[in-house]
DNA sequence: GGTCCCTAGATACC
DNA sequence: ACAGGTATCTAGGGACC
């Protein structure tokens, strides 16, 4: 029997002394299969250059005696292959070490002092990740497997009977099939609870969401008004049960949260334990697991755990509009929805007829988190298609993680033997390396100016990387005959280049994928502009962006300061290049930020400026690519708040269409009022409509009356600040500092990333401090005029009005003519 | 108590 | 530790008068 089937989620098992793979997923016609299989368990010994052949087997036969007792589990050397292989693209020589179980190999690899013996790799991939670059069995794509069913078969301790799947196969033969549309069964769920703390309060509901499917599970409110998605239980503990009872009914592909591996599934784990109540969520009946990293981690055995918070994080938190990375505004930003209005309070305080909406509010936390899954799926599936790890993994992996196993589950193309994960040590001393010098930025000379165009460069680092072959692996020691030559670097007081060669390294080749994929993404956005092809060309931006990163990132497998350091150094010569380029033509460039290029027309036509871009374009090296980013009609560059210089990376523009475009300025930083970033991008854009101040001066003496007045409400002068680490660590005692031990002292939870709210208020006494005058929103007392005058509203306007030589200090403040009209 | 300079800290740009 | 460097700006912290 053939069947149609996609994996979605992997797991190990040992069964006697030996590793197996538990591969869940789904076939074509919907049904939960479990697939078993192995595949060989081997690493590599990296042989010394020039050794004989009665050298290398008496090699052989030392390795071959090893045996191990480790862990109460006997494992031995199997068999040793010599095979001609590549190591960073150089020709190596190595033995190919089978054993009997991956766990084992690190304590082999241990044995293997032996001098005739360079370097050992390929034992610290992680056995999932082994297996699917050994067997090309790839998360979410297709194949058409045949096997034995283990459904009542007493192979590997009877698994068959008790896992929870439709069909438990052990696998013979597979073959990749063309892609069939797949759509996941998933479930989103959120709870409700009276701890803030894991564990701490009862939960008091639980909603699920599926395709046709609302719940919400209860113990209270028995009273209320009965919705029919409410089903009632008699406890708590009933209600854990219900949960895992309707899960495992469902039994989803996904299971979904908000922040779920951070709050949800460990409180719903922890509840369970305290009340004695088995959270078998598992198909093999098992637990959530959690591991602790950076951040805790819940795992589910044959059901994929995604907390969504976590994916959006890595891939488009960058990218989003919105201030925080809440359920609401993330909700708000891609499905222009919001959750509903509740006011949280403690269920004891909770009156009869409130419950209701409290269910309600419950439901549409999962409808959110169930729909944003639905949104970002297009996107988990590329992502997991073209990275070949595990969903799991993609959901919560950061950017390095994405770029190294792009490479890793490639590299058997080129006969590549992976690198390993640096030690301790190793990246101690690449952090002490010192800095990598970065891109340029070109200092603008403010003012207003009219018909700009912007020129970008297509993927900058990683068309650089691409065509100048750049990597650790093609790397040379020494200039050569033909090679690429980064252009002069300083390390300290010395100037240096490096050398490159133009054999095709793995590393630049593997490159070219991602490069492709970000290019059709980006048209398939121009094609089809809405949220969902934008965010996915935003993703593959990110990615393609993130490889040069990746290689001055201290803990990359194929980290390299040279090449890292030329990349940039390449990224600064074109950028300034094309500049002297443009300017030759005779256009004023205003300015220029890594990729970038803003210029005048100049009287120009466009059409004049699009020749200049592919004049520049056809003397571009390799597949680099200088892109027409927009024209704009109107831009303006400021001062920085000294009035030295030009202000660089803050500028706002506005395209011919009309629409805006603002970057840099208080507008957009969350950390200023609202008040006084309304008023800046009321003012930007006055000016950039009408290219001149006037009305914009009218405007800003309207609101500073309005202040002067007190006509101002509190939620216009809320400061927000994130914590960024715990309290005790501040060495400067800042306004949010002071607020965040407010805040403490009231016995609510802050932490790092907690955003802190309060406001400047008038004080008695001579407190100097703007740090004494901070209360938090619900403390009675007046805003600072003189506070939201000088230190919001007038240094966020004040070098805007600059450069129409207006010096609005005086209008902001005005404080004679507030005396006389006291009178 | 005021001024000057420097640093810590947050956030944005690419 | 979990992609990088460049840049702006505020308020605090400390030296000095």
């Amino acid at each position: 029997m053939k069947i149609s089937f996609i994996p979605i989620d992997y797991d190990y098992f040992d069964f006697q002394g030996r590793n197996y793979v538990k591969v869940i997923g789904r076939s074509k016609e919907g049904k939960k299969i479990c697939l078993i299989d192995s595949c060989d368990v081997y690493f590599w010994a990296i042989l010394k250059d020039g050794l004989n052949e009665n050298e290398i087997n008496s090699l052989i036969e030392k390795i071959l005696g090893i045996q191990l007792d480790v862990k109460g589990r006997k494992t031995k050397v199997e068999k040793v292959e010599l095979v001609d292989k590549k190591f960073l693209g150089k020709d190596v020589k190595a033995l190919k070490i089978f054993a009997t179980n991956y766990k084992d190999l690190h304590d082999i690899v241990d044995e293997l002092g032996f001098d005739e013996i360079e370097k050992r790799r390929g034992y610290d991939l992680g056995f999932v990740t082994h297996y699917i670059i050994e067997k090309k069995i790839n998360p979410l794509c297709w194949y058409e497997i045949e096997g034995e069913i283990l459904d009542n078969s007493l192979e590997f301790g009877e698994i068959g009977k008790y896992l929870d799947v439709d069909l438990c196969i052990k696998l013979k033969n597979y073959e990749k099939i063309e892609e069939k549309k797949f759509s996941p069964k998933v479930l989103a769920y959120d709870i409700e609870t009276d701890g803030i703390k894991i564990g701490e309060g009862e939960i008091l509901m639980v909603s699920l969401v599926s395709e046709n499917f609302k719940k919400v599970i209860t113990w209270k409110g028995k009273e209320s008004l009965k919705e029919d998605y409410v089903e009632h239980v008699k406890d708590e503990s009933e209600l854990l049960e219900k949960f895992v009872e309707y899960v495992r009914k469902i039994s989803p592909d996904f299971l979904t949260g908000y922040f779920s591996d951070g709050f949800d599934l460990p409180y719903l784990k922890s509840r369970a334990d305290k009340l004695g109540v088995k959270l078998s969520l598992g198909i093999d009946d098992s637990q959530p697991k959690f591991s602790r990293g950076k951040m805790m981690t819940g795992k589910i055995n044959g059901i994929v755990h995604v907390d969504l918070l976590r994916f959006i994080q890595t891939a488009y938190s960058q990218y989003m509009k919105s201030e925080t990375l809440s359920l609401n505004e993330v909700a708000n930003e891609f499905l222009g929805d919001s959750k509903k209005d509740f006011e949280h309070k403690h269920s004891s305080e909770i009156k009869k007829g409130e419950w209701g909406i409290y269910f309600d509010y419950n439901l549409h936390d999962s409808v959110l988190t169930y729909n944003l899954f639905q949104k970002f799926w297009p996107d988990l599936l590329e992502f997991t298609r073209i990275i070949r790890e595990p969903v799991f993994e993609i959901s919560r992996a950061g950017l390095s993680k994405y770029v190294e196993s792009y490479m890793l589950h490639r590299l058997e193309k080129f006969n590549e033997i992976p690198e390993k994960r640096p030690t301790y040590n190793e990246i101690s001393e690449r952090k002490h390396r010192g800095k990598v010098k970065g891109a340029f930025v070109l200092e603008p000379t403010p003012g207003i100016y009219e018909d700009l165009v912007f020129f970008d460069f297509t993927s900058m680092h990683t068309s650089i990387i691409i065509s100048f072959n750049l990597s650790r692996g093609t790397l040379l020691e020494k200039k050569k005959k033909d090679c690429y030559e980064s252009p002069e670097i300083e390390i300290g007081n010395d100037k240096k280049r490096f050398y490159f060669s133009k054999e095709p390294g793995f590393f630049p080749e593997l490159l070219k994928e991602i490069f492709n994929k970000r290019k059709q993404f980006k048209s398939e956005y121009k094609n089809e502009p809405n949220k969902i092809t934008k965010a996915r060309s935003n993703a593959f931006k990110l990615l393609s962006a993130s490889v040069h990163g990746y290689i001055g990132f201290f803990g990359a497998r194929y980290y390299s300061w040279e090449a890292s350091s030329s990349i940039l150094a390449f990224v600064r010569k074109f950028n300034i290049d094309a500049i002297e380029r443009i300017k030759k033509e005779g256009h004023q460039v205003i300015y220029g930020d890594t990729d970038s290029i803003a210029f005048l027309r100049n009287g120009k036509s466009k059409s004049e400026v699009k020749d200049l871009l592919k004049k520049i374009n056809s003397e571009l090296p390799g597949i680099m690519e200088l892109e027409l980013e927009d024209f704009y009609k109107r831009g303006i560059w400021v001062t920085t708040r000294t009035g030295e210089f030009g202000a660089k990376k803050k500028y706002a523009l506005i395209d011919e269409e009309g629409k805006f475009k603002i970057r840099g300025f208080e507008t957009v930083r969350r950390d200023w009022c609202a008040l006084a970033r309304e008023v800046q991008n009321k003012i930007l854009l006055m000016i950039l409509k009408e290219g001149n101040e006037e009305k914009a001066l009218e405007y800003i003496k309207k609101v500073s009356k309005k202040i002067k007045e007190r006509k101002i409400d509190l939620k216009e002068i809320v400061i927000q600040t994130q914590l960024k680490k715990p309290l005790g660590e501040y060495r400067s005692i800042t306004p949010h500092v002071v607020a965040a031990r407010k805040i403490k002292e009231r016995g609510m939870p802050i932490s790092p990333g907690t955003l802190i709210k309060y406001y400047i208020s008038e004080t008695e006494g001579k407190k100097k401090l703007v740090r004494d005058k901070v209360k938090l929103l619900d403390e009675e007392g007046k805003y600072n005029i003189e506070y939201y005058l000088e230190k919001q509203i007038l240094p966020a306007v004040e070098n805007i009005f600059q450069v129409f030589g207006v010096d609005v200090k005086d209008i902001i403040k005005d404080k004679k003519q507030r005396t006389l009209g006291d009178f």
